[in-house]
DNA sequence: AGAATAGTGTCTTTTAGACACTATAGT
DNA sequence: ACTATAGTGTCTAAAAGACACTATTCT
């Protein structure tokens, strides 16, 4: 029915669209750009103690200019065959090696002048992957990649606004970044007041995807994704602490964890002390 | 200090960005498409009965190819100096003459061939507004624009999907669209399998905002912007109820509402029963 | 035995739902 | 007086936090 339609100049839809030519409106480059989260082990540690956690993002250091020596998330640039989330998907294997990883769109950046170069609009993602599964690959030869470890929090509550603070270490290199955003809105309408290291507006959408992640813990199983096929609950409290930066009572944990989890017949070994039990995803 | 850099061309920023050209890579067009939701009273209705609520959106009905005759989510291609923010903005103005409308970001959809024509992603938005406020203004003059009443509920839960249907109604029009998705996923990553009267994929789009509109009144006062300035409970609850698709028990809802809200000292009146308090935004 | 963590039981507080009850302008 | 809605009080059930207590392996 629709195919026997006519517009005003007489054409069919099928007509239409042979005839049709691109507009010559500007039209902005997209990029996919990832915040990639894993939960590693800290160093150190004393003894028969259990190794604390740290959340961990990857950053690429940039080989060209702009925003040359600093360090960016992730990305490139969408393909015209392709989702955003496939050009996401790519780079992340790429990038990493890894593959059929959870990954979850966050925020369409589109700031004029975020690039210094060209209209670039970025459509961010997340991804959650088991750090165990990850062995960072060599992109460009310039590049370097490495994981960062994130803490990022409240600094200052005012009235209607927040201030947070962001910093970023992997071995002697530290950045910084300083947010404010409403009280009651959400990072991607943040502003960015300091930041030092980092490229274009990247601290922002990294903001973006701890506060989807944060905010998607309370519902949603998406830890599980940060810890290998077999774990404790105790591992995965510590995922669900480190990402909301504070402790959680134990007994109330694993009442609300165990919907989400299933048990299995097997126990960790040799930690020096108690053995624990091994869980799966449900 | 980061001005000093050079890259592997001997260059500075300024003198990178000074030749910088833009590389020939296609570029997609980038359209703001919006579902604004309004929430009306029903026509009928006898006497002296409270008037029952009804979800609405906004649609647009298409005067060129492609999807000519179908109706559409109204928007409009993002310009290189706005974000797709304020392109939404500007399309909401144009279109229902309101401003300070509250205004987010669902998702960016960018399925290649979604757009018959050429390569089009689309960063749509969801708009909420007072219905009282709206009156519709004439764009293009052959364009018609229209509140569509909109009923979204499951047809079907299997294993590890969901059917949804979807219903839009205006006067003697009537739209349907059938969606599957993931039951643990949302709509973003939904399968079309019917789509009857509506242009490209705006049935997914459309789907989506519903569902971050139901998804946002358990923890946000989101829908005090659908109703006017003052307001009573009992129409807070009725917002409530028409989106969420059940009703609730009034007494815990007043509990739950009384945060968000504060006290006047006016009351309807004629209503033909017992008036009531006159609530604000808190 | 002692270190360190694993895991459970129970008490309290908070929150959500059920539901009955009272209150009041308009006709 | 009656209609239709406004608004409250209270009981119950479920969930969240506090915290003490027991259990188990390894050194």
């Amino acid at each position: 029915m629709a195919e026997r339609l006519r517009d005003r100049d007489g054409l069919t839809e099928e007509e239409f669209l042979e005839r049709y030519e691109q507009e010559d409106y500007p039209r902005p480059s997209v990029a996919a750009d990832m915040v990639i989260f894993a939960v590693t082990d800290q160093e150190e540690e004393n003894y028969r103690k259990l190794p604390g956690k740290e959340l961990r993002i990857l950053l690429i250091k940039r080989g060209g200019h702009p925003y040359l020596g600093s360090w960016a998330l992730p990305g490139g640039f969408v393909r015209p065959s392709e989702t955003t989330e496939q050009a996401a998907s790519r780079e992340l294997r790429e990038e990493t090696g890894v593959d059929n990883v959870y990954l979850e769109q966050l925020y369409t950046f589109s700031q004029p002048g975020r690039d210094p170069r060209t209209w670039v609009m970025s459509c961010s993602y997340m991804a959650l992957i088991d750090s165990a599964r990850v062995q960072i690959r060599a992109g460009d030869d310039a590049d370097q990649a490495a994981w960062f470890k994130l803490v990022c929090r409240v600094r200052e509550r005012r009235e209607k606004t927040e201030v947070w603070e962001m910093t970023l270490s992997h071995e002697d290199v530290s950045l910084k970044a300083v947010l404010e955003k409403e009280a009651e809105g959400n990072f991607a309408g943040s502003r960015i007041l300091e930041q030092d290291g980092l490229a274009f507006d990247h601290s922002r959408i990294i903001a973006c995807g701890l506060e989807r992640l944060r905010g998607k813990l309370r519902y949603t199983d998406l830890a599980l994704h940060l810890l290998p096929e077999y774990f404790t609950l105790t591992q995965l409290q510590q995922v669900y602490e480190v990402i909301l930066d504070r402790e959680l009572p134990a007994a109330a944990f694993r009442r609300k964890a165990s919907p989400m989890v299933r048990e299995t017949e097997q126990y960790t070994e040799n930690q020096g002390h108690r053995p624990s039990r091994l869980y799966r995803r449900n």
